[in-house]
RNA sequence: GUGGCUGUAGUUCAAUGGUAGAGCCAUGGACUGUGGAUCCAUUCGUUGCGGGUUCGAAUCCCGUCAGCCACCCCA
């Protein structure tokens, strides 16, 4: 038997009343939000990620999917989606000319790690990227947003942690002073740690090894390296937050594995997710624009794991509704009946089903019940003489005969519509 | 990439090294034209795959593949 690849998974319709809620309740924010949508390719010049997430991070070195066209470019199946929308933002030159642009996306992502609970390989993200400003109320608008699609989502007990990681003028002090402080007690540090020293001593602060936490205690706060004009902005956010009633905390170790942020980032995480915690994050990436051949350009954004969302859904989601009208029939001419009056059904707008096969009724009608159908027409013997259907609704038990021609009308009527 | 656990019917799970089973689902019947409740019957298996040990392997051993979980990292 053929199966899927590792890490990719079909969504069947059980699944698919929780994802749309989920995905209702973002779009309805981003409405709300004015955020519109841009649909994204699905793959890019791989240099669009080497330069967009940082060549030296783990997604770039050994997460991607990556493979050569026919000409010998290299491709890759994008693992996020911030890159490629500040690739396609830079690019037209429509939408860059705006003082500021709001676009979300949708769709699928793709990271070769090893799967586990929370984690695929394909997996799909919403997302929202704000471009053309600078100001510390758009990094409160997008936080703000996402919240809002969490609690539409029916995701309750996470939380927000914000943090700012500085700018290119102030971080590079902390990251010295970290760099020292970790380098005075290097013999204690687990093998991961030793390794974040060298390649990215941010990462230190994230760490999970029982054995580095105490080092963490007296570590030097970021929060106290910020130059004026970063700590100004990370106030300003914490301000709006407050102002608008959005719970957060504040967390100096929160630091993002992506080269591009700068100032604010924030994470929505929960202990649900078990080796995971983030279902949402982001940050504000000043920089990025520029550094894809745009002019300078602030800008701000997050993404969200739909798949991760989706766990974190209170109660199960209401499958679709089933069919309006389940045909019942004894075959031969009502079955031909049958299929007109399904057909006529269908054409009015009712949604409409029926089981050609020569069975009894009981099995017709255990069918009905099993699609959660809402009425039961019956098309008999006794029907055909009458020149009636029965029509029978399967949540009341109530039957009465309707004569053929009347039945659209009585369907509307019965079912409101 | 590293590690741990688990692979038996569509599904959830049983079966001291000795005849592969049950619940649910599905299908049919009891009820010859009425679903959800009850009862009965029936279908579905080279026990993931390949080797080995043994008179005999679902069971023990080795390999391999897959799944889950964790590390790393991330949504």
């Amino acid at each position: 038997m053929l199966s899927k690849p590792p890490g990719i998974e079909d969504i069947f319709p059980d699944r698919i009343g929780t994802r749309n809620r989920i995905l209702e309740a973002a779009r309805e924010q981003f409405r709300r939000y004015n955020f519109r949508e841009i649909v994204i390719p699905v793959m890019e010049f791989t240099e669009v990620f080497v330069r967009g997430i940082g060549g030296e991070t783990d997604i770039v070195t050994k997460e991607m999917f990556t493979f050569e066209d026919r000409g010998g470019r290299s491709l890759t199946l994008r693992p996020e989606g911030t890159a490629p929308v500040v690739r396609a933002y830079v690019e037209n030159g429509e939408y860059n000319r705006l003082a500021t642009c709001k676009l979300f996306y949708l769709g699928p992502m793709f990271r070769a790690e090893r799967p586990q609970k929370g984690r695929l390989r394909q997996f799909n993200q919403f997302g929202a990227e704000l471009f053309g400003s600078g100001d510390p109320y758009h990094d409160y608008e997008v936080i703000a947003m996402m919240d809002a699609i969490a609690k539409d989502a029916g995701i309750n007990g996470y939380t927000l942690l914000v943090n700012s990681i500085g700018c290119s003028a102030c971080r590079p002090d902390f990251v010295k002073a970290l760099t020292a402080y970790y380098r005075g007690m290097k013999n204690l540090l687990c093998r991961d740690c030793a390794g974040r020293l060298e390649k990215n001593p941010l990462r230190l602060l994230d760490c999970k090894q029982e054995s580095c936490q105490p080092l963490k205690k007296d570590s030097p706060k970021i929060t106290s390296f910020l130059c004026p004009a970063c700590k100004s902005h990370h106030d300003a956010v914490k301000k709006y937050l407050s102002g608008s009633a959005i719970a957060f905390t504040e967390d100096h170790l929160l630091v993002r594995g992506l080269d591009y942020y700068t100032r604010t980032t924030f994470e929505f995480v929960t202990a649900k997710l078990g080796g995971q915690n983030a279902f949402a994050a982001g940050g504000r990436y000043d920089n990025l624009v520029a550094e894809f051949g745009g002019k300078p350009t602030p800008a701000v954004g997050f993404a969200a794991g739909i798949e991760r969302m989706e766990l974190l859904v209170e109660g199960a989601v209401a499958d679709e509704k089933g069919p309006d009208a389940y045909l019942v029939h004894t075959g031969g001419p009502a079955l031909d009946r049958a299929v007109a009056l399904c057909r006529e059904l269908r054409e009015a707008g009712f949604s409409a089903d029926m089981d050609p096969a020569d069975r009894g009724f009981k099995a017709q009608f255990k069918k009905a019940d099993r699609e959660n159908a809402l009425l039961a027409i019956v098309i008999g013997e006794d029907e055909l003489a009458a020149g009636t259907c029965t029509v029978k609704d399967l949540k009341s038990g109530d039957q009465e005969p309707v004569a053929a021609g009347g039945m659209l009308n009585y369907i509307k009527n019965k079912l409101g519509k």
